[in-house]
DNA sequence: TATGAATGAGCCTTCATTCAT
DNA sequence: AATGAATGAAGGCTCATTCAT
């Protein structure tokens, strides 16, 4: 309890590592651009990281953290089930458009764990609490939203984010070419052809 | 005839270094990895290539290249239009989910062409042939197709892709998640989701 | 009173040390192994030690002193003198056979000590002890034992020791190779040529 | 053959490890000290060591070698059999009491060997060579030198080259303490201890 | 065309040491 | 008396690159 200095500077390691990351990739970032960064020296960053790759763990687990609460926000609920997919959708896509650091460096060391076990783990869970929320908040309520899934429900989740991580891809690759707007609207008609709206008739026969 | 020597020490070198990204990775490997696995000195691949950068953004196109060819034979053309979609989709999938070594070395130097200008292009250039491929197989023919697109015509090939992307990349953080059939099935789901049929009888009106 | 603690503490690093440096030798030893092995942080070694060189003095001081006081019950008196002679020696042998964590430190630091100026004088005192109790107990006696030296009396110890500690080395780098009893046998016989027994007529023309 | 420039290398990076080592130690030699001392770049001697350790190990093994060469000519045969055993002796001494870099270099890596697999093999067959020196032209030779052995013959070598080791250790730490002429006094009785002459009469027995 | 040799910058890591608390 | 934090120099090693041959 006395010694907080130490979690302050972990902190600051790690966020200075995901801004150096962010910026120049895993490949192109040495411990030295991350000491640097965060103004101390690269002893010190080995006192609080007994490797590169444990800081590298600790940066992916943080950055994928990050996201996912950026989209908690995003679930739009009540009101009409059609507005609240679109609200939701468009913040989903928003997180990633925006290409924060945090983005970027889950992106950047995504294909780095394909060659590091240790970076792995972050990563599923990433994918877990993602297509967990999505369940949650979307998935769970079909019933209460009047739709009927034409997929089978668990792999809506799935879809959803892979066309949302594709098109963060496009995006990263070349940002000028991804047309908001034509995008969003794009995103939503996919989205709708996953479900279809049950029948007024059907309400009528329930109640 | 003088040069044949040289040419297939370059591409031995190409295709020696595609072999070694897609085993350990753009950031694990080294000049000396490559030079190892094609059985040549570290002197003799800078013979053929001045700098790593030069070699990779070769490797880069190569790649591209392979992937792009291993799609052209995607596409179905005659017989009945939801035919020819359906398996169209499935063989651009398959390519992906194969993972062949070509998939992920374009995967694994994508994040680095964010932080390397020089790999940017063989990767624009994919995207534009890939775009360009279903712009000519498939939204060039809606119309013979009986197909009436309900999102802009251009973003089509962006969704499409950006959704098979998306899910080779989950396949690759975790291959064994990635249920194939029921992907396969959900994909026409959505991209069936991007067009309408034009009712028979605005045949007739038209005519 | 007041420094009972850091006494303890003090004896403690220096054990630990021993410990340590007999394990894995003084050349891959850390300050932070030892702080280790003794439960303190590193910080609390430097407290009581300002440098590296001089807890190793300390270290090796104590370990000679060990070392040196094992050899001291070595002694055995009275009876009749080859008696004498013969168990002293099996002693001496037995504690170095034994290599305790001691005679380890003494074996590790004496190569040392060699480019370290700091390290001599402790293994300086321990020859001179080791000499001082062969002379004492063993070269002042001869008379008594009845025995006359064939070589200088000051080389006594010299010889006795070197045969002993290159027996040791040899132990120490082929722990196997070295056959006890046959040693012992040999120690004694060459320990043997070292004197000769004074005629009994020579007494009786004494007395 | 064309590129023999590499076994010069290869030999002055040997060559100059042994001095460096004989003069700081090996727990105080960088490859960066041993890279200056032969003019070439820390990255030279990577190239022809992939580790500090292989470096060392040859290292070892050159001084093993030629220490061991150094007493090849140490046997003088022929002539009166006590003569021959002193001269040998006294060359046996010589080597060591001349403190060549190879010898300090022998005796500095024998400590870290305890600790450091790779560097024992070059010992143990040092020591190999040493004793079966003595066994062919010592052991081998007692019946035409008309000696008996008053230990087991195996043990002969050891011992002398215990006696002989312990010594230069000694001079080692303390340069001056040892007397050469009193030393090989004393070597001489001793090892004259070791064997008895054969009787004249049982020569002509023989006869 | 291709190689072996060598370089030198840079990387990750270790470590003795210092210092505020 | 002892600790956690931080430093900075140095260590072993990797690697893209250069060059004579």
């Amino acid at each position: 309890m006395r010694y907080k200095k130490s979690e302050a500077s972990v902190a600051s390691i790690v966020d200075g590592a995901i801004r150096v990351l962010a910026r120049q990739g895993y490949a192109n970032t040495s411990l030295m651009d991350i000491a640097k960064e965060v103004g101390m020296s690269k002893g010190a960053v080995h006192y609080h990281f007994p490797s590169k790759e444990s800081l590298m763990a600790q940066v992916l687990q943080t950055a994928c953290d990050r996201v996912a609460d950026g989209t908690r926000a995003a679930w739009t609920e009540g009101g009409d089930p059609v507005g609240a997919i679109r609200s939701s959708l468009r913040e989903l896509w928003r997180v990633r458009a925006e290409m924060s650091d945090d983005a970027r460096v889950v992106a950047d060391l995504m294909t780095q764990a394909l060659h590091d076990e240790g970076l792995r783990e972050p990563l599923a869970g990433y994918y877990r609490f993602a297509f967990a929320q999505v369940d949650e908040h979307f998935t769970a309520n079909l019933d209460k939203l009047g739709l009927i899934p034409k997929v089978k429900p668990a792999q809506i989740p799935r879809l959803l984010h892979a066309l949302l991580d594709g098109l963060m891809m496009q995006k990263l690759v070349d940002p000028d070419a991804v047309q908001e707007e034509e995008v969003l609207n794009a995103l939503e008609t996919m989205a709708g052809a996953l479900f279809e709206f049950r029948a007024v008739e059907d309400k009528d026969t329930d109640g």
